[in-house]
DNA sequence: GTGATTGCAAATCTTTTGCACTAAA
DNA sequence: TTTAGTGCAAAAGATTTGCAATCAC
């Protein structure tokens, strides 16, 4: 078995290169036990304190970032001043209700883009972001 | 004339609702002259002061929100802790490229989107922002 | 005049960092 | 034991805000 699904959250952080320490098994139990969700740093944060764990803000940044780099985490920005991290890291859009600050996921299928721009002399496509701004009708 | 194009800075401004104070006729002689660029409210901040004229950075981000609220700029957000500030209102879209913390524009017709998803009930589409992040080959 | 706008500095908010301490392997 | 990871508090960076002074009309 040689990808990360399936397992222990141990073994997954493992897996991802990365040691299952208390801080780190608790986040990951909060956030990648397969439920499509969007959190920010802060929500997150308080999210920890509820649940009975103490954890320093630096650590929860860190972590997220760390889980982020190591694709377990996929980073979003939206018209706003903080970051949401997605625990849905495959391929797929977003609505944006800038009047809720609210993210909502679209499946990559439900958008078809035709003709996309060659990229830059010397440069490739990494990966293609679409955002869909809603507003209340 | 309705429109606000083909007009002096100060009417240009008193059409898009906003009293030519000196400072904001300054932020529009920089920046609505027509070319497309994306400036963030420090590098703007700078480059007035270049220019020999001097304004609070509290003014410049309150200039910046105000035109970007008259539509006379708008606001990108990518994957990074600023925005910037497009001078180019048309629709268009972004190469963003990472490395050098750049954006590029792609005009709205090399992105063809097909098959736009419905907004969720209750809610209608405003704009669709594509953004493709590159980096080097 | 008078209401809108600005300057300025302080406040706020998000995020990162340095360093001594602790825990995983 | 050795190295990675954490806590904490401070720093950094972006942006907003409150209020008195100033400016456009």
């Amino acid at each position: 078995m040689t990808d990360c699904d399936q397992m222990t959250l141990e073994d997954m952080l493992r897996c991802a290169g990365l040691r299952p320490t208390r801080q780190r098994v608790a986040i990951a139990r909060l956030l990648l036990d397969g439920r499509h969700r969007h959190v920010s740093a802060e929500s997150l944060s308080a999210e920890i304190r509820d649940s009975g764990v103490q954890m320093a803000d630096g650590t929860v940044y860190n972590t997220l970032n760390q889980f982020t780099d190591a694709g377990l985490l996929r980073r979003v920005t939206v018209h706003n001043e903080y970051s949401l991290f997605d625990t849905n890291v495959d391929h797929h859009h977003h609505f944006y209700d800038a009047d809720a600050d609210r993210l909502i996921d679209i499946p990559a299928d439900h958008v078809v883009l035709n003709s996309l721009p060659k990229a830059p002399d010397g440069h490739e496509i990494q990966s293609v972001d679409v955002t869909i701004n809603i507003r209340l009708r």
